[in-house]
DNA sequence: GTGAAAGCGCTAACAG
DNA sequence: CTGTTAGCGCTTTCAC
């Protein structure tokens, strides 16, 4: 067992002491920011290569006060929705050479408090979060008031005012549920998150603006608000295909209801009009290829972390509330005729 | 003497002022490590309260040498296999109390050695990496050698022996190719990646030997090693099907290609039998599903964050290099009939 | 139990 | 151009 000896990282010191010079020659040197003579320079420069001398970030950001590090935090990373969104804001992080601290706080906001307050303690910048549903409006208050910038993306939080970006999901579902509308349906389907998720309730809003729009009436039968899976989209289908009136269509309140109810109904082997909210890879590959009310998370990224840096940057103007525009995809889905 | 500019942070110094004891005392209470008296004690928890205090973690780790932190380089957090591996890399990174700091190379082996430069500067404890192909061996070398353990996962860095975590790729793809095979097909396209990407060529090696086991000979016609897209996939299926003896079958080297392909098939409104590398979201609610090799990201993710946090501990013991099998997921897409 | 003093590695301020 | 002297906010001796 050789254990090695603590390969101590060369210092600044290290280096003034092997280049015979002092500190801040050093110092210059490393920055580059002022002129050093030539020869000195040479004998640091070698110094810093025999050395294999690196910066200590930490030692530095302590002294000027600043991290160069944005926090993340969202719900889940492997969810496609955020995982795009996070190479977004990762991409003008890098552009402005800052690095990105990122973590999942996995819908429980507890974990989401202790992922914020560790990241304040770690002195980022910045902080773009998706707040979990049940997440204290006070703690939010008080971290932001303890340094780090914060900006919204995908929901809002109630009672503490900072820019926040969403999407336009009223807007979006009552544009998906009229298309089907459109196509003769009548028994319309939703299927949306549990109701106190912000996008959720704005989703359903959108749905019963549009049975509205066409004075239709709703139906609690068809309206299921839950944590999607596909056992509970197969039960809910069972049950609202045995009505008196089964529905002709659905409309799916996010990615992950329209993936558990299209494996549903091709479980048992149904097809109904089917409209979706996101977008998902293969929507058009299938047969029909299936209608969504595409959000654009890339966007929602990029703007986020644009926010974050121009208040970095000393913007102090009002926060502000931005909601982007959703797009109907027409693939064939959502004109299934009523009656198969 | 100094007056606070407004939003200072608040310091372990005003603590200690505001609640009437030394610095150390504080301290003390902070980390809970030593005891120190009940009116004390209360004293400061309340001063603490009442300036909002949180301790900075930059000057506690730069006195520790201890960052908390480990990164992860990988190329795309918007890949789906990418984005599970990372969510469970933060599982394992959050049950240990650290930070995770994440960035995507994007397929570019200057930006990938940019980011571990400044992750390596941050004084990470440990890295993560999915090398980049092309990368500088040397170069991971010298990094590691600064201070920051490595793990390598989904690819191996020839020349530069450390943990890394593979799947059974070879194996994987020759599995596929044999169930191919098994029901009747000989003409059996294969897409991959560029073959210097180290899975690419493996997963060939693997359709090779499935061949080879079969006593088939290989069609260079049928033999494709390109970046995925659908324009590609769609023009290298007009010209292969356009050949005396187009193929029956195709094997997928990868997710993007598998899209790519099934887009472009379903464009030109032709059926093959069909095995991909890498299983995906609606493979089995495409008709037929499609069959799938699939490695376990998550498991990937896990297991490589569980070896670096061995080798943060002190475990010395020589470099290993894991591999983790792969799954064929029967579907059905496999025994599509060699003639249609 | 408690506190004073000495740094961690670096940069800022101010001489020469 | 160069070096000296202070710190950043915290933990760590080592005294009391």
């Amino acid at each position: 067992m050789t254990t090695q000896p603590p390969r101590a990282r060369p210092t600044m010191s290290d280096v003034a002491a092997e280049a015979g010079v002092s500190l801040k020659t050093v110092s210059r040197v490393v920055n580059g920011t002022e002129s050093v003579s030539p020869a000195r320079l040479h004998r640091v420069q070698t110094a810093i290569e025999h050395l294999g001398f690196r910066r200590n970030e930490f030692a530095r950001q302590l002294r000027q006060g600043t991290t160069a590090t944005i926090g993340l935090v969202l719900e889940d990373v492997a969810d496609p929705f955020y995982s795009v969104l996070t190479r977004a804001v990762e991409e003008i992080a890098l552009q402005r050479n800052h690095m990105l601290l990122t973590s999942s706080a996995a819908e429980d906001p507890h974990r989401a408090r202790r992922l914020i307050e560790s990241l304040g303690a770690r002195g980022i910048e910045g902080l773009i979060v998706t707040p979990s549903t049940g997440i204290d409006a006070a703690f939010l208050e008080s971290e932001a008031a303890a340094g780090s910038t914060m900006v919204f993306v995908d929901r809002p939080v109630t009672g503490f005012d900072v820019d926040t970006v969403l999407s336009d999901n009223l807007g979006g579902a009552r544009q998906g549920a009229r298309a089907l509308i459109d196509n003769g349906h009548r028994r319309i389907a939703f299927f949306g998150d549990a109701d106190i998720v912000f996008t959720a309730s704005e989703r359903r809003a959108g749905y019963f603006a549009a049975m509205a729009d066409a004075r239709l009436a709703i139906d609690d039968d068809l309206v299921v608000m839950d944590t999607p899976s596909t056992a509970t989209a197969g039960l809910h289908l069972a049950r609202m295909l045995a009505l008196a009136e089964p529905p002709t269509a659905i409309l799916s309140g996010n990615n992950r209801w329209s993936i558990a109810l299209l494996r549903a109904l091709r479980e048992i082997e149904t097809v109904v009009a089917f409209v979706g909210f996101d977008d998902f890879e293969l929507a058009d590959v299938l047969k029909p290829g299936i209608t969504v009310i595409a959000q654009d998370p890339s966007a929602m990224g990029r703007l986020a972390a644009e926010m974050l840096f121009r208040r970095i940057d000393g913007d102090t103007s009002p926060p502000q509330r931005v909601q982007l525009g959703v797009t109907l995809i027409r693939r064939g889905s959502e004109s299934i005729a009523a009656r198969a």
